[in-house]
DNA sequence: AACATGATAAACATTCGTTATTATTATACT
DNA sequence: AGTATAATAATAACGAATGTTTATCATGTT
């Protein structure tokens, strides 16, 4: 049972002679002969009558005949499929991302990609770290956007430059016109404390530098917060990342002490990553952890 | 490249586990294992991700799934076929005949046969000797019917009982009640001679037999031969075959030396046969030639 | 007679599929 | 929490099966 044995036979009816189709197919004459003859055998059918001047149907191939084209032409169009697969001509990306890496940072990057390789089909599934760990490891998503460190299971690439954490102020603040945010100063004003699913990075700098902002409100819209601060009900902590082209008239304020969110991307595996995925990751700006 | 691959990956996703897969395919897990690496190798992807609870397709092996899911399927259809080839559950058979034979004698037996394999599909090729003698050479027809002996290049089988020579009159002739027409008195009546391609045996008898009818008329058409006996014009003689149940008032009368008309089948050869064919020729009154 | 066709036998090469084993991880049970 | 057990897949080595070739034969066509 082989497709090339079916091909052999198709060759031959259509060359009309075994020893054209060995031509055609690389084979030698013998070689194609034995193809056939052990499809008849494997079969206990007669496919083809055989003379000095070529070959033809019996009416046992004729009937089968058909179909085992159908089935060569199906096999190559999954050559096709492969090939396109290879040289990223085909393919589909699927990529976990949070709302940030989503709104402001993937796009452009899309775009180059989607510029050097249009035929290739890219699935955003926007979720939480929690969602998008999952998705990995159910092989939902090729890959996924995570806060670094991660998962012991995930092989994992740091993007490059960290996303600082950068306290946003109105624009009448009195610590507007400071070089660097003193960190202790956070507790003098009223604190609106972003807190999205598990993302509690901001709640984990508190800890690590003990302070205790007056936190009035919480929320997981970004958006929100940049209203609120606009609107001087208190100041807030949002990565940089998040920050690109606001449309709110705010002030952002590196620490005086550096913070940095770092984002990296998992996977299962990077060598098993389909090509188009590979070829993506080349778009990146990342670091090998 | 192989069928059976696809079918392990595809079972092993189906499964989600290869050690199933091998299980449901009759493989060692170790087999279906190797199968799938081997698909991946050959067509540099990676196909599946493989963990300790099982395995599930990457990117790249969904865009192939179902493809691969066609191409097997496919091959069942052709299975189908050959079994039912196999057991003729389906076929098709071409017979070359000549006018009195489609007419006369394959109906009833057509009628039998399709009773019992009512999904085989009959083509039957109406010529003369000459044409069923290509389309058998050219594998038009599967077998045909020929006038024996025939070409040495075929296979043939006699048909029994052999076609016998009738002598035609009207009912007034004064030689109706003998018992035998005796050969010599052919010369002493108008004779309508039958002559129908290369169709000269009744000819030859005259030859053979150094006898020189009246020949007042040639015709290939059967029944004109009847009608213009019937109606006094000449006397004639017709194969027995085409004489059943005739329509005509008219008396065939056997010769005092009896002569045949040999009918056979003729083919390629009997082994090459589709099992559809060989089936038909069980329901023939053949003897081996 | 020369050429072209397909079949066959024997040798070689490759692929297939197994057994036995290793490695890893999930699950069950103290 | 730690440990034993079961389940998963990968790997190496090997023999069997299959695929393919070379060389040759047999037969018919030109």
């Amino acid at each position: 049972m082989s497709l090339q044995k079916y091909q052999a036979l198709i060759t031959s009816i259509e060359c009309g002679s075994i020893t054209k189709a060995a031509e055609v197919l690389g084979y030698t004459q013998s070689g194609v002969s034995r193809m056939i003859q052990e499809l008849e055998k494997e079969w206990n059918l007669s496919l083809i009558e055989r003379s000095k001047s070529g070959v033809f149907l019996t009416s046992d191939g004729f009937k089968l005949f058909d179909q085992m084209k159908r089935i060569c032409n199906e096999q190559l169009i999954l050559s096709q499929y492969i090939d396109d697969l290879n040289d990223c001509q085909s393919g589909l990306l699927r990529i976990g991302v949070f709302s940030s890496v989503a709104t402001h940072w993937l796009p452009n990057i899309m775009k180059r990609y989607k510029n050097d390789f249009p035929n290739i089909q890219i699935e955003l599934l926007l979720g939480d770290y929690t969602e998008i760990e999952e998705w990995i490891l159910e092989g939902r998503v090729d890959f996924g956007f995570l806060r670094l460190p991660a998962n012991q299971k995930f092989e994992t690439l740091s993007i490059e430059p960290n996303d600082r954490l950068m306290v946003i102020l109105p624009q009448n603040h009195p610590l507007v016109d400071c070089e660097k945010f003193p960190m202790q100063k956070l507790e003098e004003y009223p604190f609106i404390l972003l807190e999205k699913g598990v993302n509690a990075e901001i709640s984990r700098l508190f800890e690590q530098n003990k302070i205790h902002p007056q936190i009035n409100f919480k929320t997981w819209d970004d958006y929100a917060i940049m209203s609120m601060v606009e609107n001087g009900l208190g100041i807030s902590i949002l990565p940089e990342l998040i920050l690109s082209r606001i449309p709110y008239q705010i002030v952002a304020k590196e620490l005086d002490t550096p913070y940095y969110r770092n984002i990296g991307i998992a996977m299962r595996s990077q060598r098993n990553l389909p090509k188009a995925a590979k070829q993506f990751l080349e778009y990146l700006p990342y670091r090998k952890e």
